[in-house]
DNA sequence: CGATATTATATTGTGCACAATATATCAGGG
DNA sequence: CCCTGATATATTGTGCACAATATAATATCG
């Protein structure tokens, strides 16, 4: 059955690439102290904490992730002191999301993790434009499927 | 600090890609009873077990997954019916792993699905193959690097 | 104002991923 | 044949993902 050979599906190729990705991170994250997904949440409090904080359904939105994801995995984030949790005094349904001092430090750490990727993978830089582009329309393309 | 904006990132196009195309697919593998990882190790057993059955370090090799993965994995479709194991006769540290009945009858049920999630994302055939090849580019420069 | 619906987060349960380790089998040299 | 190392799979422990549900606070409408 030509249509379900493994090689064939798209899907099969993100599965695999995504992970093969998170593996070439790991002994970089692994100095800072941090897992994937935990660098992820880090790279959007980085971008978009101003001091005043941002809630979980933000970080959830940003990253695509439900709370059943994210709550534990701030709360880890929390445990080892990168961030901290307070609920809104406006809105006490919302948790807001704080950089303490040993979080915001890490991003001068984390500065350089892009570039070391970008060695490791031994790609022209205006290759690694050309796959973001494609990724962006493949993205904006399945998530404008129903479902 | 530029390097570090969570949309510029390619691993994080490739993350949410990936994840997304799992929830395009869940809805129809659900009919068949399967989850998504599930699904992967049925296509490698439709496309290479031949009725002598297939060692478990194939399936790990062609999906690039670990033992401490597709072990349980495979224990998880034997319950369901859709496969057997046991040890090779031959070497008894091999365990093969054979397609049941079910197993077998189950790839018909399977035939469309690619078709339909075509159909789900609305995408051109020609796009596909268009972003099948950038992603088998992609891939392959992920694994040629060291770590 | 009070009942109802909505919103924000948290919790529970299942199934991956993967590092690290364990166990059992096999292969080769002395 | 025994010892040593290699190979194949399994087990353990941690951390995601996500569906389903729970809980609490807020908004809305009659």
């Amino acid at each position: 059955m030509e249509s379900l050979r493994l090689d064939n599906q798209l899907c099969f190729l993100l599965y695999a690439a995504s992970r093969r990705m998170t593996q070439l991170y790991r002994p970089l994250l692994d100095e800072l102290g941090l897992t994937y997904p935990q660098y992820l949440v880090m790279l959007v409090l980085w971008e978009d904490e101003r001091g005043e904080g941002v809630p979980v359904s933000h970080v959830c939105s940003r990253l695509k992730l439900d709370t059943g994801t994210v709550t534990p995995l701030l709360k880890r984030l929390e445990e080892h002191g990168q961030v901290a949790r307070r609920r809104s005094s406006g809105d006490e349904r919302v948790v807001r999301v704080y950089l303490t001092e040993a979080g915001r430090a890490l991003e001068a750490q984390a500065a350089d993790v892009p570039a070391q990727l970008l060695c490791q993978t031994r790609s022209e830089p205006e290759r690694i434009l050309h796959w973001r582009s494609e990724l962006q329309a493949l993205l904006r393309q399945l998530e404008a499927a129903s479902g």
